[in-house]
DNA sequence: GAGTTTGAAACT
DNA sequence: CAGTTTCAAACTC
């Protein structure tokens, strides 16, 4: 057919054109999955494999299907990624405590199934194909390949593999990889291992039943889940999509339309991986996703998470999980569809720990402790999740989110850490909201360390649902939309009165909401602008707004919809492709490799990409200030929002005058930094030259706010028409201040930067970047960098404000500032830190570097390097003002209300002025121990908080 | 909807 | 690294 045409222009192309190396095989074997697998997995280095996202795409072509297997490999981890990793992480936690991890992996499980179980299917796939390569990678690169290759279990596998892996088998993942393909056949037989488990489990957990009966399923139609889960395990190979659709069909109230709609594909890429690793441990997995697909069907059926996060079939209950599970699953039904295919990188953590138990036990407690009975119930899930990491290991903490990269925790109980897929990121940019979800993740760990803070907010979910409408508001501005989704979903986790809990939730609804978006439409619009970083900057504005929705109505996918004629969309050119997101087929593209069917070819071409510049796939625009300008306005009208937000290389805008969406800086809702070779800059969010003053200014605002003031307001005038509007959508968040917490999410975005800091910390791709953050480092170091320093700062601040170090790491950095000085909700920073760092790594680290970047920065200007950053993050300053409450007024781009900052800005600034002396103090130590290098490895033998910060550092983009 | 403008991406 | 070309989005009419 044509296609086949295509597919021979294409992989020409791809041959021809970009990737040499791969293209042949890849090229072979775009279609045929396997091939393109086994080549890149084997060969992948780790690196390799964190570098593109594709690679774990193409694994899931290779399973047809799998987006997710091929993502595991994939650096830059989509945000999206993160939240299942966290899922994942939380589930296998979960799965030591049977009802936890259940709850958990039901939680993972209703979000795919929300998705529209493709959808979910694709995200958790992912995220589980993440989970799948750590362990893989851990163990063998080739066994990577093998997950990616084979169906690296489909999303519910992820989820289903923690759960069962760890009830059942720890070592399942380990057999998965082997088994993948051995195992597809077996599919039946892992039905059966998930009946078993679960009713193991079951058997472990009386809770299992108990909570079965709390959600309001019935023991019978739990079983009849499972049953069906195990019927369809059998779609084993080929079957797999139609299984899943199955299953989704099975899991009436869960399957969520949109996601089904999304990427049919997609889903059956997951689905086929599920389906795939479900054979081998995938088996169990898929059982378990059966099983737990009961389960969470029947809590997503009382809960109708997955069905729609709109749905809540039952109030109470239906609320948490809405919060978590209705957006996640919404989420990720946008965003993984979207970024599936890079997403595949994802990596999914299952930790299985022995010592699960413990986490398990945390995780009960979580949930008594928290969550009220039924909600308390899901809750529980997550909260078990992230508080085995916590309790559990704070190796392990790390590691879930590491997982992935290093099996450790496989050792004892294997953890499937959906690695971030570096590519994700534009998933993350896009899903952005995605991204959120890193963030998110990230946040929820350290959360989960320091969660306490978020715990305090379960209220917060219910935010989180606000976000949800919010998140339409939100849409102003694509970024800010991530961060705000990010947001959301901390609030979420955060709602979750347990931290650990609270954590754990994060995670999984990190994970699924993301994915899940939400039925809600709002979320969906937030992925599309998540996804279409110039498209979400554009939609940014109230404008795009509309634009958004009609986008969004199209699809969640839509966010990006592409003209393409000439490039095939495998270039850059084509937003979608850079979206890390399939074409849709809204796209009026021609000749369109950007398919599912082109995995291989997509994934080629994006390593090729990646190869030459590592960040070329991360978001344009690092959100910084997104949602702190939401804080900020709220908190002291410090609106510094756009100015937080930079964009990753800077505009080169002549005739524009960054006033038009040509510019990529105005589009991102951003305003232009150093970075920016503009002419005549005007732009609204912040010129380049006001960005230095600020910054520099800033930095010394702090110590002297009067300059920083003076332009300020010169820059809030401007901003003030553009904040406004988001202004509006601040109102809404300040409500959601508690929601600050979550907001660390929209950080999410940023992790895209993160792996490609982390793998490629080459400034090429973002000299300005560098520049911008690398001075402050000294090392070439990307964001990550000013993740890490931001981070470190913040927790330097954190330690002396511990209020605002739990907002700073819940919340994007100057929201969470404001917010933070508000919320400050937990102090756990130092905790959180030390845990983050490794999961941010991969990448949560977004909303670290947000926090700690912004305060860091601060810190950091204070000494010489750290001004740089400043300069960068200028708008950022407002963000310092979240380390530093002055910092934030300065900031914010409305300083009229910033500026004056009132009561926020004395009280940042009398704490700010203290705690900035005491960063300072700590920055200085830090700093020294901060090495230029890698900003991670530099963060963490610097400090633990460094080392959060350093997770945060991995997104530098 | 067609044509022009614009600036990023890609290429040399 | 700089300059040029190509490309698709943004914009205008």
């Amino acid at each position: 057919m044509p296609k086949v045409n295509f597919k021979g222009r294409i992989r020409f192309r791809v041959m021809d054109s970009p990737e040499s190396t791969k293209p042949t095989t890849t090229i072979a074997a775009p279609t045929s999955s396997l091939d393109p697998v086994a080549v890149q997995d084997s060969p992948i280095s780790s690196y390799i494999c964190n570098l593109s996202p594709l690679k774990p795409v193409k694994a899931a072509p290779v399973a047809q299907s799998f987006p997710g297997l091929n993502s595991p490999p994939l650096v830059f981890s989509s945000p999206r990624i993160h939240p299942h990793r966290q899922s994942s992480f939380l589930k296998r936690p979960q799965c030591t405590q049977p009802s936890g991890s259940e709850l958990s992996q039901q939680d993972d499980r209703a979000i795919n199934i929300a998705k529209g179980v493709d959808e979910s299917g694709k995200s958790d796939t992912k995220l589980s194909c993440g989970l799948i390569f750590g362990t893989e990678e851990g163990d063998n690169s080739s066994s990577v390949d093998d997950q990616c290759g084979s169906p690296p279990g489909c999303v519910d596998e992820f989820l289903a593999d923690h759960m069962e892996v760890d009830c059942v088998e720890l070592n399942h993942s380990e057999n998965l990889t082997s088994k993948q393909s051995d195992n597809v056949p077996k599919s039946s037989s892992g039905v059966a291992d998930s009946r078993d488990s679960i009713t193991e489990v079951e058997k472990k957990y009386d809770v299992t039943k108990d909570d079965r009966m709390t959600l309001g399923a019935s023991p019978a139609i739990f079983d009849q889940a499972v049953e069906k889960c195990q019927e369809k395990s059998p779609f084993d190979t080929a079957p797999g999509k139609a299984e899943k659709e199955n299953e989704v069909g099975d899991m009436p109230s869960i399957v969520c339309p949109k996601v089904e709609h999304h990427d049919h594909a997609l889903d059956k890429h997951y689905y086929e991986h599920s389906a795939t690793e479900d054979a081998g441990a995938g088996h169990k997995v898929e059982s378990d996703c059966s099983s737990q697909l009961l389960l969470e069907s029947m809590q997503i059926v009382e809960y109708k998470d997955c069905v729609q996060a709109t749905r809540a079939l039952s109030s109470e209950p239906v609320e948490n999980l809405m919060l978590r599970d209705p957006k996640a699953s919404p989420h990720h039904c946008g965003m993984r569809r979207r970024c599936l295919q890079f997403e595949g990188a994802q990596q999914n953590t299952t930790v299985n720990s022995p010592g699960s138990w413990i986490p398990s036990n945390s995780t009960t407690s979580s949930r008594s402790s928290v969550i009220p009975a039924n909600s308390e119930f899901l809750e529980s899930y997550y909260v078990d999740v992230p508080a085995t990491p916590a309790n559990m290991q704070l190796d392990n903490m790390t590691q879930p989110t590491f997982l992935a990269f290093s099996p450790r925790n496989d050792g004892t109980c294997s953890s499937k850490v959906s690695k971030p897929s570096g590519i994700g990121l534009h998933l993350n940019s896009i899903v952005n909201a995605m991204p959120a979800g890193f963030g998110a993740i990230a946040s929820i760990k350290s959360a989960e360390r320091g969660y306490l803070s978020v715990r305090g907010k379960k209220s917060v979910s219910m935010i989180n649902r606000h976000r949800s409408e919010n998140l339409e508001n939100c849409l102003i501005s694509s970024n800010v939309v991530e961060s705000t989704t990010g947001s959301k979903e901390d609030g979420r986790h955060e709602s979750h009165p347990s931290v650990a809990a609270s954590t754990a939730r994060s995670l999984s609804h990190y994970s699924v909401q993301p994915l899940t978006n939400d039925v809600l439409l709002k979320p969906i619009e937030q992925q599309a602008t998540a996804c279409g970083d110039k498209r979400k900057s554009n939609s940014g504005h109230a404008d795009s707004l509309e634009e958004k929705k009609s986008s969004v109505t199209n699809d969640g996918d839509d966010c990006k919809r592409c003209n393409c004629k000439k490039t095939k969309c495998l270039k850059l050119y084509c937003d979608c492709f850079a979206a890390g997101i399939y074409c849709a087929e809204t796209c009026a593209c021609q000749e369109c490799f950007n398919r599912p069917e082109y995995e291989d070819t997509v994934l080629e071409t994006r390593e090729q990409i990646e190869t030459r510049n590592p960040l070329a796939f991360a978001p344009k625009v690092i959100q910084r200030n997104t949602e702190p300008q939401a804080n900020s306005t709220v908190e002291g009208g410090i609106i510094s929002t756009p100015s937080s937000a930079r964009h990753k290389r800077g505009c080169n805008c002549k005739k524009s005058m960054c006033l038009k969406k040509y510019c990529e800086c105005y589009q991102g809702n951003v305003g232009c930094s150093d970075g920016c070779r503009c002419e005549g800059c005007k732009n609204v969010y912040g010129r380049k030259e006001d960005s230095r003053l600020f910054t520099k200014k800033f930095a010394f605002s702090e110590y002297g706010m009067s300059k920083d003031v003076v332009n300020k307001q010169a820059i809030d005038e401007r901003l003030d028409a553009s904040y406004e509007e988001r202004l509006d959508m601040v109102p809404s968040e300040k409500g959601l201040l508690h929601i600050e917490p979550c907001n660390p999410r929209d950080l999410t975005p940023l992790t895209p930067s993160f792996q490609s800091s982390k793998y490629h910390p080459s400034p090429e791709s973002d000299p300005t970047f560098l520049e911008s953050y690398g001075k402050s480092f000294g090392s070439p170091l990307n964001s990550d960098n000013h993740g890490m320093t931001l981070e470190t700062g913040h927790r330097m601040v954190l330690s002396n404000h511990s209020s605002m170090d739990i907002p700073s790491l819940m919340s994007p950095m100057t929201r969470d500032w404001s917010n933070g000085s508000g919320a400050q909700l937990v102090p756990g920073s130092g905790h959180f830190s030390s845990v983050s760092s490794l999961q941010w790594r991969n990448s949560p680290v977004t909303p670290m570097t947000r926090f700690g970047g912004t305060k860091f920065v601060q810190v950091l200007d204070s000494d010489d390097n750290l001004h740089d950053i400043m300069e960068d993050d200028t708008p950022e300053i407002l963000k310092d003002v979240s380390t530093s409450p002055n910092t934030v007024k300065v900031s914010s781009p409305n300083k009229k209300r910033v500026s004056p900052p009132k009561g926020g800005l004395h009280e940042l600034g009398s704490s700010s002025s203290a705690g900035l002396r005491t960063s300072r103090k700590f920055i200085l130590q830090a700093v020294p121990s901060f090495p230029p290098l890698t900003p991670c490895l530099d963060s963490k033998s610097s400090d633990i908080q460094s080392t959060s910060d350093l997770q945060g550092c991995s997104s530098p983009k």
